[in-house]
DNA sequence: TCTGGGGTCCTAGGACCC
DNA sequence: TCTGGGGTCCTAGGACCC
């Protein structure tokens, strides 16, 4: 202990890109600027919120996630723009390579906001001039504004880079926990939600720093191992480190739609699991993934969720492969009831390249020519169901994992 | 005239294997 | 023949975030 060297503290800044959709039209197109902007889906087909705004249309009012009606009610003169999602993924990669110009650290974790560990940036000055260097580049380069928090881990930095916005620098040190974080309401907290908070209200918990001083095994009690995270996460500890490969290490490529009506015709139905299907295989080609567990989302008029997946024996990526298990699920379970949304979503994804050729039963369809065994197989699988047929040669199972 | 679309992580029960 | 416990996989749903 004697001999060993103080622990050097981590520098984690978070930048948070404001306004980042209504910001990259403006820098588009300057005369939006200080109007008041919304980017919005069109209101005709239902889909009509706000994704974003700029902070003159906030001043009257409008958020995100509002109808688009209301908001024009609130603020007459807003300006709405359709999304255009190309141009904001510029933008953002803009946006990270010159954030990658001070370390490679930068682990981005959405379109419009990332960590970086800058403990190691040689720098003349402290973080702070660092961080203003950095706000200033983005702003003047490329005519965005931002905030950064500038913390000793990634929690705390999050925290800091929303307590001033627009373009603000915020430092939020561990022993300013107690007077800044601690006072505050728990829905306040990264990582707790409406759901979350009812819940610790009824366990007479209210303010982050009741959560801090919560015993352990009352936590755990009610809200099992999320307890215990959420109380370190109040007492201003995280140790998870930035990771730059994280953005590479997507899980599931998914899409999904709100219909223009709630819909029970199982043919329009099927039609549009098949625009879906196309529309998540182009994204994995995109990606070069593949992926072996298919699941499909229907969404009641009364806007409760039903899900079905299926895991297959091996990854898939064709949009004729995807669209023929989704519809298997949906024949499965679709029991007749109004759909309002539908989603199709290929996942535990991998990288194409590890998807090595599967020899034997599973290609039945390419060698049931020379193969008559083969072509059994395939002639099982089409009465029982793809992937029903396994190692074996056994029957369809009336149970358990398949494959 | 309510409420988009992209994700991640966690939980819980049952099946299955050892 | 009865008993059991650990570990993993699978599925459905919930909560949360941007």
């Amino acid at each position: 202990m004697i001999e060993s060297k103080p622990k050097k503290g981590r520098i984690i800044f978070h930048i948070d890109m404001n306004s980042f959709f209504a910001s990259v039209e403006q820098a588009h197109d300057p005369s939006l600027k200080g109007k008041p902007v919304a980017v919005a889906g069109n209101p005709k087909e239902r889909k009509g919120i706000v994704v974003t705004c700029s902070y003159e249309a906030r001043a009257h009012g409008v958020y995100t996630t509002m109808p688009v009606w209301e908001a024009r009610r609130k603020c007459p003169e807003l300006i709405v723009i359709p999304p255009d999602h190309n141009r904001y993924r510029d933008a953002s990669d803009a946006m990270f390579s010159l954030l990658r110009t001070y370390t490679e650290l930068v682990e981005p974790v959405s379109i419009d906001e990332g960590y970086l560990d800058v403990s190691d940036v040689e720098w003349p000055g402290n973080a702070v001039g660092l961080s203003e260097e950095m706000q200033r580049r983005i702003l003047t380069e490329l005519d965005l504004p931002c905030s950064i928090g500038i913390a000793p881990n990634k929690f705390l930095a999050k925290t800091a880079s929303d307590m001033k916005k627009p373009m603000g620098i915020t430092i939020l040190r561990k022993r300013d926990v107690p007077s800044v974080l601690w006072p505050l309401p728990v829905i306040e907290m990264h990582g707790i939600g409406k759901s979350t908070e009812e819940k610790l209200q009824s366990l007479k918990i209210r303010t982050i720093g009741d959560l801090a001083a919560a015993p352990e095994g009352f936590l755990k009690e009610n809200l099992g191992k999320r307890g215990l995270h959420l109380k370190r996460r109040a007492n201003g500890i995280d140790s998870r480190p930035v990771d730059p490969e994280s953005v590479h290490e997507r899980k599931s490529v998914g899409g999904s739609v709100t219909l223009p009506v709630d819909e029970t015709d199982p043919a329009e139905l099927k039609k549009t699991l098949r625009k879906l299907s196309e529309k998540v295989a182009l994204r994995l080609d995109r990606r070069e993934l593949a992926g072996d567990l298919v699941t499909i989302q229907i969404r009641d008029a009364d806007w409760v969720n039903h899900s079905r997946s299926r895991t297959l024996t091996n990854a898939i990526h064709t949009a004729d492969a995807i669209c023929r298990e989704a519809e298997l699920l949906f024949d499965r379970h679709y029991g007749g009831q109004p759909v309002r949304l539908l989603g199709v979503t290929i996942g535990r994804v991998i990288d194409r390249s590890e998807t090595t050729e599967q020899l034997s039963i599973f290609n039945y369809e390419k060698h049931a020519k020379e193969e008559p065994v083969l072509k059994m197989i395939g002639e099982l699988e089409s009465k029982f169901g793809k992937g029903t047929v396994t190692k074996g040669f056994s029957g369809p199972k009336s149970g358990g994992r398949q494959g």
